[in-house]
DNA sequence: ACATAATAGTTCAAAGATGAACAATAAACA
DNA sequence: TGTTTATTGTTCATCTTTGAACTATTATGT
C-alpha cells in the first residue's frame, strides 16, 4: 500500500505547504494579541480594510471578499456599527441591498490598526528579499485562482 | 498623516502577505469540503497527522504543535477516541500525562485523508517550480521561527 | 401580467475555539 | 520532610463561525 517513500512528508510540496499554513496560523494569532489594545479582532480588521478600499460594497460582496458566509457578516457588522465605525444604508434602486461604508472614526481606527498589522508583517517578511517576496505573492495569487473555482 | 503613498496596500510585503493569507484560507475551506465524505475536519486531520508522526506524545505537546490551547485538545480528542481512531493511556512515570497514539483504524483513515489532502496541495502548488516551492517553504519556516517567540 | 427563479440579508441552532479557574500530580527548595 | 511552585488535563462560560431555514425584493420566462 503506502510505503514510507510516498508518504506526504517526503513530498516537498506537502512539507512546504505545511510551513505556509503554520506561518499563517502563527501570524494570525500574533495579530490578534497585538490588536487587542484597540479592542479589534482580525476578522473585524478585515472588514474595515475591505470597506476602506471598496466603499459602498454590499454585505454579500463583503462576504465573498472575506471568504465567509453571509450570516457571518450579519453577526459581525452590528458590533462595528454600534461603535460608530461604519454605516449601513439601503440601496435606492435595489431595496434588498445594504451599502456599507466607514465613518471617520472607523477610518481613524483602521489607520491605527494598520500600523500594528503592517509592523507585524514587516517583521515576518523582513527576511525575504523583495524578489522573493514578490515571487511568494505571485505564487499565492495563482493558488487562490486555482482553488477559487474548485 | 497618512497619505496614499505609505498606505499598506502600496507596500509589497503587505500585498504579498495578504495573498498568502487568502491562499491559506481558501485551501483550508476547500480541504474541509473534500474531507467531508470521510467525516473528518481539518483540525481532526491535523491531530491524526501529528500522532502518526509522533506517537506517544502528550496532549500538551499536541496542543503546542497545533498552535491551539490545551482545552481545545480536550474537546477534540473524545470525538476521535470514540470512533476508535486513537488511544489515550496514562504515562506510568508521570500520572498527569496522557500518551496518545493512533489505532490501526486511525492510521487507515489517515491514509485516506492524506490522499485527499495531498491531491489538493498538488493541485495548488503545481504551478510552482520545485525551486520556487522550496524557497516558499524556507521563507515560511523563517517566519514561523521569528513569530513563534514574539 | 403572472408564476417561477434567483438574490440579499436575517435568524437560529449547533459546532468550534478560547481563556480563566480548577483538581491532581510532580518538581523545587527550604 | 514539608511547603510552595509548576505542570497536565478538564470544566465551563463566552465568543465566533457555520449552514439551513426564512422574509423581502428583484429577475426571468411564458
Amino acid at each position: 500500500m503506502n510505503n514510507k517513500q510516498d508518504l506526504p512528508w517526503d513530498n516537498p510540496r506537502f512539507r512546504n505547504w505545511v510551513a505556509v499554513a503554520r506561518a499563517c496560523h502563527v501570524l494570525e494569532r500574533t495579530l490578534a494579541v497585538k490588536l487587542a489594545p484597540l479592542d479589534l479582532k482580525p476578522a473585524q480588521l478585515d472588514v474595515l480594510m475591505n470597506l476602506y478600499r471598496h466603499p459602498g460594497m454590499s454585505q454579500h460582496d463583503l462576504a465573498r471578499k472575506l471568504l465567509v458566509g453571509r450570516s457571518n457578516i450579519t453577526m459581525l457588522l452590528p458590533q462595528l456599527e454600534t461603535r460608530g465605525l461604519l454605516r449601513r444604508e439601503g440601496d435606492e434602486k435595489d431595496k434588498r441591498i445594504l451599502r456599507l461604508a466607514l465613518t471617520e472614526a472607523g477610518e481613524a481606527l483602521l489607520m491605527q490598526a494598520l500600523k500594528v498589522h503592517m509592523a507585524l508583517i514587516e517583521k515576518a517578511m523582513s527576511q525575504s528579499t523583495p524578489e522573493q517576496c514578490d515571487m511568494i505573492g505571485d505564487q499565492m495569487r495563482k493558488i487562490y485562482e486555482v482553488l477559487k473555482e474548485a
